[in-house]
DNA sequence: ACCCCCTATGACAGCGCTAACATCGAGAAC
DNA sequence: GTTCTCGATGTTAGCGCTGTCATAGGGGGT
């Protein structure tokens, strides 16, 4: 039923009587061909299946409709949500994505700039602020407009889309002060450079308020897991039986540590109150649910890429830079009430 | 510092003072280039920085590098992992991936499958076994290898990767019964056709003991979160109070219907018999620690990769249908003694 | 009636690479 | 010495598309 080769431009051409170029553009800039031809190019491409071969495309014109995007996991659930939004929105363009692992490598990060900006991308989606110096510099040279997601700071390389992970710690800080909590902890895993600046929002905060113990922070570099989360804490608390409350790096951490305080009769939150990272789905219906914070991810993928695809189309106009924010969802796991201090003190 | 115009196949050859062919050949045929030349070659590349034009590379040999994946979930852990496989094993070959997202609709693979198929990808990796008749056919004409993963049946379209879900859901309703479980329950969401598998199996072999009741089945197919376990478990629950243990479709479901069952303040697993599936991370090291099917993930990706690469350089041999298997972690929320049977009768 | 300009279309060259065939020595076989 | 073979390299001709410039025809202004 269909023939072997494919069909090509020529061949839509050669059927409706016009030249090439004329599908061509009858494609690409229809206002630019009369209404009758593009009908009649219309039904030639249905009739012959003709479908634009990229490869010719991207070589005829130098540009391509490829989107680099390098984020530095695909299995945390963090990046899989930003990815969802980034599908999403580009489905209803006509770029494709290039998905890149740099795996929490400023080096690998680096090598696979250098293969996306051999290949000419249309746009690229980076994670986060702390690029390598070299990367700075290929980003900052990159003839494709460029999105940085995840943070923000005042010196974007040129687009950019997140919230400040110092504020949002500060702010989850300040709701375990708040609360009565004194003891405060923080339980940190893979230790990335928003990470880290979590733990600053942290010390600052704790510090401020005469809270801060160097005893009662514990943090690795290993990925972060609910299990290491579990082994954390029983670590810590061994360590400072002084704590009264954990701030954790993220979601993961912190449910291990209610199962871990669970499994060692700590009651939450009267002598443990517990404060995730991101909001994952699952805080909201643990038992006891669990505070955290609240992040876009879906939105920050939907915004780098409208925000790429604008830039790209000249459209743009935006601001450069987004704050998306964040919100401390206050549930159970740190809700010490005046009854609970009566034991405590 | 670097010339305006990317550096060429031409370019390199021009300065090494050979052919572009032969420098073409050092790239992809070391051995049929003399080392000598090999060697020069190698340093005019690295001086100019060249790199190759994958669109011309495409279009001169009408071959693609790419190799297509259809997923019906970016954000499902389960084939995050699976990614996370692929991508691993992709790192050691020159093969690009192309991810899309079927968002676990039959006709949007469809429509997927000939936008991969009209670029001539190198090989297509594809989600379980359940593809439209058209897809299928389109599949079976595919120019390039194709492996089918999550599932195994024996009509594959090429090559497969994976486990019966059948058996699986076998195997962990038989572990339920063989613990002292008579109240057989099921809990779905999502219920695609691995889903229906899983229900099938855990519908037979709960009917082969007798002890089957539709009313203790629940099933929706809305995309399961821990919130949607707590949800389906509180109104199956209600609906039947004979409900001493479930079989969840997945992890998330069962993490949420022990959640909820710790609000009724319903013991696990005295009461409570519960079963996942995947054993996500964080089943062992829940507070009860929970059962779970194993499923081999990261290895499925790795093989799909493995085989497809395999296959397209010929170098096959090995078998077409790989059946990873499963494994039931039998844990403490399923773990129903002697002793906790007194009560019941 | 003249020129100008604008719209719709076409001719041609070339993007950077590779397939296919051609060439050229040099050693092997006789 | 002649022929054959084979490994190393070169020549030629596109792959399918788009950028650029050219062309034809049809108003509108004066």
């Amino acid at each position: 039923m269909r023939n072997f080769r494919k069909a090509t431009l020529a061949d839509v051409a050669a059927r409706v009587g016009v030249s090439a170029i004329t599908v061509s553009r009858a494609l690409r800039m229809p206002d630019k061909v009369s209404p009758r031809l593009r009908e009649e190019i219309a039904r030639a491409i249905d009739d012959l299946g003709y479908v634009p071969n990229p490869a010719a495309r991207t070589l005829a014109s130098s540009r391509t409709n490829v989107i680099g995007v390098i984020i530095p996991s695909v299995t945390n659930n963090v990046f899989a949500e930003v990815l969802l939004g980034i599908y999403t929105a580009l489905e209803s363009t006509d770029y494709d994505i290039q998905l890149a692992n740099s795996r929490y490598s400023a080096l690998r990060e680096e090598s696979l700039l250098k293969v996306f900006l051999g290949q000419k991308p249309a746009g690229l989606i980076v994670t986060g602020i702390d690029q390598s110096e070299k990367s700075r510099e290929l980003l900052e040279r990159a003839a494709c407009p460029v999105v940085q997601i995840m943070e923000i700071d005042d010196n974007p390389v040129d687009l950019m889309v997140g919230f400040s992970h110092y504020d949002a710690a500060c702010a989850a800080t300040r709701h375990l002060i708040e609360q009565g909590y004194r003891g405060l902890g923080f339980i940190g895993a893979r230790m990335d450079p928003r990470s880290q600046r979590r733990l600053r929002g942290f010390r600052d905060t704790a510090s401020g308020a005469g809270l801060f113990s160097e005893s009662r922070v514990i943090t690795t570099t290993a990925a972060s897991t609910v299990t290491l989360g579990a082994q954390l804490f029983a670590e810590l608390i061994d360590r400072a039986p002084d704590l009264d409350a954990v701030f954790c790096n993220n979601d993961d951490l912190a449910l291990g540590v209610m199962f871990e305080a669970q499994r060692r009769r700590i009651p939450v939150p009267a002598w443990l109150g517990i404060c995730g990272f991101n909001d994952l789905e699952m805080m909201a219906t643990a038992e006891p649910p669990i505070t955290s914070v609240r992040t876009y991810r879906y939105e920050m993928g939907r915004h780098a890429v409208n925000m790429l695809v604008e830039a790209i189309e000249g459209s743009g106009g935006e601001s450069k830079t987004i704050d998306l924010g964040f919100e401390i969802r206050k549930r159970q796991s740190s809700n010490l009430v005046a009854s609970d201090l009566i034991g405590k003190f």
